[in-house]
RNA sequence: GCCGGGGUGGCGGAAUCGGUAGACGCAGCGGAUUCAAAAUCCGCCGCCGCAAGGUGUAAGGGUUCGAGUCCCUUUCCCGGCACCA
């Protein structure tokens, strides 16, 4: 064999191994039990990053884990390939989006291959192909026949200059990111799904993903957020002008906090809320107010941190229970999108309101008391807004707790026909309408007799035209004829098509079940889709914990409702990634803005300790600003190539340093030391296999008796050492803790480059070491295990060995050492036979010399015994 | 602001059930090899202390024979917040 570690001739070897073998292609088979291992998607972005070698090397380990423990595995490979990035790449490089994302779609598939990972590229999908989004738009129609997609307005944040919608990602502090202009709130019309319709169950069926990760599972819960409260009318006697009364003269809110309602002093309506249109007709001073609401983002954070102000409309409501007059406000805080578009307002316990009042000097009247805290109107203490105490200065309700409260105050309004209790989701209805060209087009048509009408099966899919550029003056197919143009399916006159797009989390909301079922023209998926789904293991990052996962669920029982798939989860088992980051170097000038600097333009500088305190660019040798780690972006120049790094080292090292450096779920520092230092195991492990070829293979016996041998004891610790942490490793994959995997082969290799090998029976403890270390390691290094495997011996192909497993004969031990601790504190060890009973075990440590030395002469007051780890003497 | 997660040597991290804190690796220091360097190998390596020992897991408090691990308070960092994917 080579005498030095040729990284580059492995791989390749290996990687064409593989491909003659088929090694990777999944046939279904029911005789085995099967693993459907799925790394969520990469979006085409143009290079692979290291977020996306770590999510897929993880994978990977599983896949071939599970392959090498006699699974029938797939692991499939597709293309998120729609979105916005392409349209920004397009407007800036005048190519389409189309053939942009082609190009990246082929480059990025070489750099998964020659990172050697395990996936069946037969059943490769792209979501911007039709054969794929075909099917988005015929499930789209089937949920439009059942009402569950449905029309209605949506709140967009739109640019005035270049007459367009923003995402909230082009909206930067509150202004268009191409014109600058002041971003403004404007309702549109846009297809939503009735997620909420499932809300019910998707919370509900949570607690059957055992093996999802708790706080992703309390982070959908609370997205979801059931709550229960009390909807109820204010009535008023409000007339529009034409005379008749707005709303039927109710103004409707909801509220958590029914017990509250006896402290209400105001109510608060957003800025589009009729009672506000009207009031302001005549009031040009709110009118303007109502304008200034409207501009602005509609991101949920900005709402919630942004100065909360409010006008008066001069318009009176009547209290339900009290019927006392409460003022209307109108605040910019209130949307119209949530609930009714009002809430009522209590100062006294609720935080904002009471902020809100002691701004605009509204009466707060305390009406809930606990005992031995007296209320101020000074300051907001927490507790004026919990659900603890008793109601006060509330009539009848004085004295009654939250619950009680709450259920009298809903039967009064219910006795009045003024609102009832109601149970409310914090969850909303899933908009999917983008006013964007790169992705999939809503099948509708509009004729100007017919209204909007589905666009028939027959005529699916509708395919969009991969030739535009857009230019970010809005959506390129209004400039289509041959896309617009179209016939109506009812009447056959001319009619016009639509040109919104679905959201790109409808493409990702059901990739997985396709991947079962490659190649079918004729169904959205069929029969096989049952053996592999639901998925295994879902592995992808931490930031898709909620939408993503969220909507692939609902998207699931919807296929399930239409009889299309037989199960109700999509993923068994999810393992969220954390992401990878690098060191930030940046320069703020006055004329450039900030400057960012790649971490290899730099040079660091150290304290005496040896942290970084700073750095200077080597380009002037001026100081640049040291940022701290943060995620590897492109804006940032912080990226690390991984073709670089594959040249450089190979894809095995780069594997391993992926797994060896950080648990799965955590954030991973990148290092350019850390590589090296994966790089010199890889050569040691090489340089062993030399070893093993020249100087323990030939002492190998032609018939090995390692099971019936009594073994020396420099042979029997290193036995003893490998299975120990064997099923250690054994252990941790179980866990998915795939960095003390690699570190139990790094402490493999170092017992056995320090044994003894200059005997027969030493040979065979050795060949058994190796193998084990070999097997272990594969899934993680699989080109240079594949190599070595083969060339030394031990078998043709690694892939179809079978998982070691430790042997209890080899773990066997005569004498263990105890941890000896006095008033808990270690003092010392004390050595007992394996076999020592309690009695033998107190009797040694009190004898022993530390015990003695530290007891002091006092008797032992009480033993305690860990059996195994240590024995605690109380004095 | 709301929801979720986290903080352990100079650095990444380990510690399975509350039981030896710092495994494994990186960096550093000392040595071997070398004309020299690279590569490789050997040794040292939390802090204070000559040592015995003391002390130490963001900060403060608590429970326990024993706390990185459990409870309370504070603080800082990260992810998500519905049109980035």
């Amino acid at each position: 064999m080579q005498e030095k570690y040729d990284h580059s001739a492995t791989e390749k070897s290996a990687q064409g191994h593989w491909e003659r073998t088929a090694a990777f292609q999944a046939v279904e088979d029911a005789s085995r039990p099967k693993y459907y291992c799925l790394s969520m998607f990469p979006y085409p972005s143009g290079k692979l990053h290291m977020g996306h070698v770590r999510n897929y090397t993880i994978g990977d380990v599983l896949t071939r884990f599970h392959k090498m423990r006699g699974f029938n595995v797939m692991q499939p490979m597709g293309w998120d390939a729609f979105g916005l990035p392409a349209e920004n790449a397009a407007i800036a490089n005048k190519v389409p989006p189309a053939q942009w994302t082609y190009d990246n779609i082929a480059y990025m598939k070489g750099q998964l291959k020659s990172l050697g990972f395990a996936i069946d590229w037969s059943r490769e999908l792209a979501t911007c192909k039709p054969d794929y989004y075909k099917w988005n738009q015929w499930l789209f129609l089937r949920m439009l026949e059942k009402g569950i997609a449905y029309k209605k307005t949506q709140v967009v944040n739109w640019d005035p200059v270049d007459q367009t919608v923003l995402a909230n990602e082009q909206v930067i502090d509150g202004r268009g990111w191409r014109t600058g202009a002041v971003v403004e709130k404007r309702e549109i019309p846009g297809y939503y799904l009735a997620i909420t319709q499932y809300a019910e169950e998707l919370l509900g069926d949570l607690d059957t993903l055992e093996n999802w990760p708790e706080r992703v599972r309390l982070m959908q819960a609370n997205w979801i957020g059931k709550s229960t409260g009390v909807r109820f009318a204010f009535p008023h006697q409000i007339r529009d002008a034409a005379g008749e009364l707005i709303d039927d003269g109710k103004l409707w809110v909801f509220t958590t906090r029914a017990d509250t309602i006896m402290g209400v002093t105001f109510c608060a309506v957003a800025a589009e809320h009729p009672l506000a249109t009207h009031a302001a007709r005549s009031n040009p001073g709110l009118a303007a107010f109502i304008d200034k609401c409207k501009s602005g983002s509609v991101m949920e954070a900005d709402m919630a941190t942004m100065e909360k102000e409010g006008l008066r409309t001069g318009l009176y409501v009547t209290h339900p229970l009290t019927g006392e007059q409460v003022e209307v406000w109108v605040g910019n805080y209130v949307l119209m999108s949530y609930g009714d578009g009002a809430v009522m307002g209590v100062p006294s316990h609720d935080e904002r309101d009471f902020a809100f009042a002691r701004k605009y000097d509204l009466p707060i009247v305390q009406v809930i008391e606990t005992e031995g805290r007296t209320y101020s109107t000074d300051a907001w203490q927490e507790w004026y807004g919990t659900k603890e105490g008793h109601c006060t200065n509330s009539g009848k309700y004085d004295g009654l707790g939250y619950a009680h409260a709450v259920d009298a105050v809903a039967a009064d309004l219910n006795a009045l026909g003024l609102g009832d209790k109601k149970l409310q989701w914090r969850l909303r209805d899933w908009g999917i309408s983008r006013q964007r060209y790169w992705g999939c087009p809503i099948p509708i048509i509009h004729c100007e007799a017919c209204g909007s009408l589905p666009v028939p099966d027959d005529q699916l899919p509708v395919v969009l035209p991969e030739d535009c550029v857009p230019d970010g003056s809005g959506n390129p197919l209004h400039k289509r004829p041959d896309f617009l143009e179209c016939s109506c399916p009812q009447c056959g006159k001319p009619a016009r098509r639509e040109t919104d797009t679905m959201d790109t989390f409808v493409d990702s909301s059901w990739y997985y079940a396709r991947f079962a079922t490659p190649g079918n023209d004729t169904a959205m998926v069929d029969a096989r889709v049952n053996y592999w789904m639901p998925v295994d293991q879902y592995i992808g990052g931490i930031e898709h914990a909620i939408l993503h996962l969220l909507y692939s669920r609902f998207w699931t029982k919807v296929m399930g409702d239409l009889g299309l798939v037989s199960y109700r989860e999509p993923f068994r088992r999810l393992l969220t990634q954390g992401m990878v980051l690098n060191h930030l170097f940046s320069r703020r000038s006055d004329k450039t803005g900030i400057e960012w600097f790649a971490p290899d333009e730099v040079d660091l500088i150290h304290d005496a300790s040896g942290r970084v305190t700073g750095a200077t660019a080597r380009r002037d040798g001026e100081p640049v600003d040291y940022g701290g780690f943060g995620t590897m972006s492109k804006s940032k120049r912080n990226g690390v190539d991984p073709n670089a790094m594959i040249e450089q080292y190979g894809a095995d090292t780069c594997r391993f340093f992926m797994m060896f450096t950080a648990p799965p779920e955590q954030t991973l520092e990148w290092s350019d030391a850390g590589i090296e230092g994966s790089y010199r195991f890889l050569k040691r492990i090489w340089a062993f296999g030399n070893v093993f070829a020249h100087e323990v293979r030939p002492r190998l016996p032609a018939t090995r008796e390692l099971a019936s041998a009594k073994l020396p004891e420099t042979l029997a610790t290193l036995r003893r050492e490998t299975h120990l942490l064997l099923k250690q490793a054994n252990y941790d994959l179980g866990k998915q803790q795939f960095n003390t995997v690699a570190s139990a082969c790094m402490k493999m290799l170092n017992a056995l480059e320090k044994a003894p090998r200059d005997t027969a029976l030493a040979a065979e403890v050795i060949e058994e070491a190796f193998g084990i270390l070999l097997r272990v390691l594969s899934p993680i290094t699989p080109h240079i295990t594949h190599a070595l495997w083969a060339e030394l011996g031990y078998g043709e192909d690694i892939l179809r060995a079978a998982w070691p497993e430790p042997l209890e004969a080899a773990l066997a031990q005569d004498e263990i050492e105890l941890v000896l601790q006095v008033l808990g504190k270690t003092r010392g060890a004390v050595k007992v036979p394996a076999s020592a009973d309690r009695a033998a075990i107190e009797a040694l440590a009190v004898a022993s010399e530390a015990a003695r030395r530290f007891m002091e002469g006092k008797p032992a007051k009480k033993i305690i015994v860990v059996p195994g780890r240590l024995v605690n003497i109380v004095v």
